[in-house]
DNA sequence: CGCGTAATTGAAAAGTATCAACACTGGTGG
DNA sequence: CCACCAGTGTTGATACTTTTCAATTACGCG
């Protein structure tokens, strides 16, 4: 649930200062901290260096779609650089956030001159869509119970980190539905 | 609905026979015939030079969901390339199929030593993504009258091209839920 | 303590699935 | 030419699931 790229983190800390290069610049962010707004013009790639990121969709009826969690090594807003478009979707910081900053010009050249980080940016992708795939296939055919028992299993400190709004959220139900969801699988035992 | 990569089925035709280069051969197949099987090794990438193919995962339950209709220059395959993993899906044709089929070792070098192709690649993956989170957005926050709506206006001919079966798959919904909201909207004239 | 945010619960309304029966269509063989 | 069949599409009745709405409680923090 809440996705993690090592590769691509240990990669990017070659670009530690003061060996960065110019490549990459380092930025903090308090959580609730709105990193990339939906619908805006994006500059810049930015790789998680720590901390935890959410980024969701909001709907014209107001509601919001969790897409995913960041963690360490995850990378946003390549995509709007690749289909050269404005960004989709909203990235907001959700504990204090530390992230390595591309700007477009930089990303494409190292995209360009480094094999090592093309192909790790082609498998982050990658990642990306079979992810999406089976989630969405998943979140589809299965009630909602069989949907938190495997977000439970992927991430046992799921309630811990993560608010109920967003985990209702994430799943694209009501908090009540998750409420009532929640007290079943207690009452089976089925959850602690 | 029906996806389509013109970028991608334009530089594929560069490989058109004689001038193969031994990167490309062409297969045929019929309709559902099936391509790709979920939970298999996979040793070539695909694209599509004409037809139409489904793209759907089967749940231990025995539903199907589809993920999405590719039509020319769409490509499949690569994900588990990237991953080195096992396919997550089958791939069925549903109209007659002609293909670009490449290996492993000859899509890995065009990547590597063709720029054009690998940033081809690229914005694949990324129009993927794009798709993909903001179907499964949409798809979540709307009734289904609406993601009915959004698929005729997107695709007119919808009805004509593929079966309710499938499109129900496509919805995640069964297809008497789906015959209520066509009947519905057909009432109140939103479609014809 | 008091305030705002997050979490919980009940009751009614709305939406969707399930199940089962029936209609339509195109193709096949007697 | 008709009878039959299989696949596809249609519909109704009922049961089940989820949302909506509103009221209440719990919690963290200045």
């Amino acid at each position: 649930m809440i996705r993690v790229n090592q590769e691509l983190l240990k990669f990017m800390s070659g670009f530690e200062p003061p060996e960065t290069n110019g490549f990459a610049s380092q930025h903090k962010f308090k959580p609730k901290k709105i990193i990339l707004e939906q619908a805006a013009r994006i500059e810049f790639v930015f790789i998680i260096k720590s901390g935890i990121a959410k980024c969701y969709r909001l709907e014209e009826n107001g509601s919001q779609f969790i897409q995913e969690f960041f963690g360490e090594g995850e990378i946003f807003g390549e995509i709007e650089m690749f289909n050269n478009d404005e960004s989709f979707s909203y990235i907001e910081a959700l504990t204090d956030l530390i992230v390595y900053q591309i700007s477009r010009k930089n990303f494409n050249k190292l995209l360009e001159e480094n094999p090592k980080f093309n192909r790790l940016i082609l498998n982050a992708l990658a990642a990306k869509i079979k992810y999406k795939a089976i989630r969405h296939s998943f979140h589809q055919l299965n009630p909602i119970e069989t949907n938190l028992l495997r977000l439970k299993e992927q991430f046992p400190d799921l309630l811990k980190m993560i608010s109920k709004a967003d985990i209702a959220n994430y799943l694209g139900i009501t908090e009540r539905s998750l409420n009532r969801s929640l007290k079943l699988l207690k009452e089976r035992k089925l959850i602690g």
